[in-house]
DNA sequence: GGTCGCTATTGACCACAAGTCAATAGCCAA
DNA sequence: TTGGCTATTGACTTGTGGTCAATAGCGACC
């Protein structure tokens, strides 16, 4: 029967297959995020995208307006895994210094897990594009809030809310830090994890106190 | 240079003006370098450049066989030129630290002159692309080979050598702490340049000294 | 079970920019 | 003045981002 054969086949050409709104999305986004990570952005084609998901191109662009869209939503949304996972879970009970702690661990083992798409997040597929320098620069301020956060009671508090310049250059600063040496300690077999965690802190507090003056003892 | 220019843009239309080689080389990289750090990569059509030039798009192509070679290519220069201006040039009878200063003042003297340029380097109008992340990382690397030539005599100058993974760890992140401070502070107003300095000075010794070991004071 | 409407989906289409190449014409030497 | 080297052209191809009117899957309602 015609019928039976045509099943045999693989994806009868021809056929349409509706799927939900959302979970369209998500699988667009999903297989963005996979495409843009492992290739160059003008690497990938949204031809390519659009066959992996064994859609038309026409409707990608029905979901996505822009291919930037679909490049900068998947780059938001590992910027929001980063940021939810890595501040703000630690116990309140602990004291302020420990908490930040516990807050570069959780951001390590981020950077370990996603390792790809942290990468791609730092250096910013399209580099110059206002759009994307917005994700990954909000990304960064969430990120310090929810950290000095964190810090609540301690003289690094007095950070969070401060206007003065060179401390907001500092703090930016130490971010640079952060990002810069968690991607070299990546790519070289992420040894003596502890070690590095202490460094960030170390330089934190250094950092701090050169720029808002109190001694680095006493208060933490 | 600007001499040829003038000349081209006055051209009659149907006259040809032929160029030495190495003159036509320039002015292109020239314009491009120009074109790219007022735009987005792609914001910036090849033929855009060639009609400032007043060539045609086929004698671009002549000389840089690729829209990404006439980029890199201006990246590169900008970068030789940053590493070129900014360390070796300060007087070798100063103490070590002196020589430091005086190469980070450098620094931001470059930083504060050709800040498009700069920031159009660090970003990395490409961001993943390989052949751009080689040019922005290789000039980190020479950067901080002659910082710490620099530092010849101190105990910064084991860290030249060292293969220990922590140390190349850390000595990367203070430099992206170094360029993320130095972009906030061209963003923000260039206060307080001198205080900067020395922050980025300080920050590089406690670094130094989490990793390697010895006491900060004695030797320096 | 039939048909109806909503909308997810298509695929042919356009626009524009990167890259190619055989032909052409400046410029200098003889 | 001429000849030849080569800088230069411009029409061409190709590939990809982006558009849109037409189409068909699927649930709802009789």
């Amino acid at each position: 029967m015609a019928k039976a054969v045509a099943r045999v086949a693989k994806r009868r050409p021809g056929r349409r297959i509706r799927l939900d709104n959302d979970a369209r999305r998500a699988q667009l986004l999903e297989l963005g995020q996979k495409a843009f990570a492992e290739r160059t952005y003008d690497e990938v084609s949204i031809d390519d995208i659009a066959r992996a998901a064994g859609i038309s191109k026409g409707l990608l662009y029905h979901y996505f307006p822009t291919k930037r869209d679909l490049y900068v939503a998947g780059l938001q949304a590992t910027a929001d895994d980063l940021v939810a996972r890595t501040v703000g879970a630690a116990d309140p009970k602990l004291p302020p210094l420990e908490r930040i702690r516990a807050g570069l661990d959780a951001y390590l083992d981020f950077v370990v897990a996603h390792a790809r798409p942290f990468s791609a997040l730092l250096r910013g597929g399209i580099g110059s594009d206002p759009e994307v320098a917005a994700v990954v620069e909000g990304t960064r301020t969430r990120y310090m809030e929810r950290l000095l956060f964190d810090a609540e009671g301690t003289p690094l508090a007095t950070i969070a809310a401060s206007e003065v310049p060179m401390v907001r250059i500092a703090v930016r600063g130490w971010l640079g830090f952060v990002e810069a040496a968690s991607l070299e300690w990546l790519l070289r077999g992420q040894a003596d994890r502890k070690q590095l965690r202490d460094l960030l802190v170390d330089t934190l507090l250094v950092t701090v106190r050169a720029v808002v003056g109190p001694p680095l003892t006493g208060g933490w």
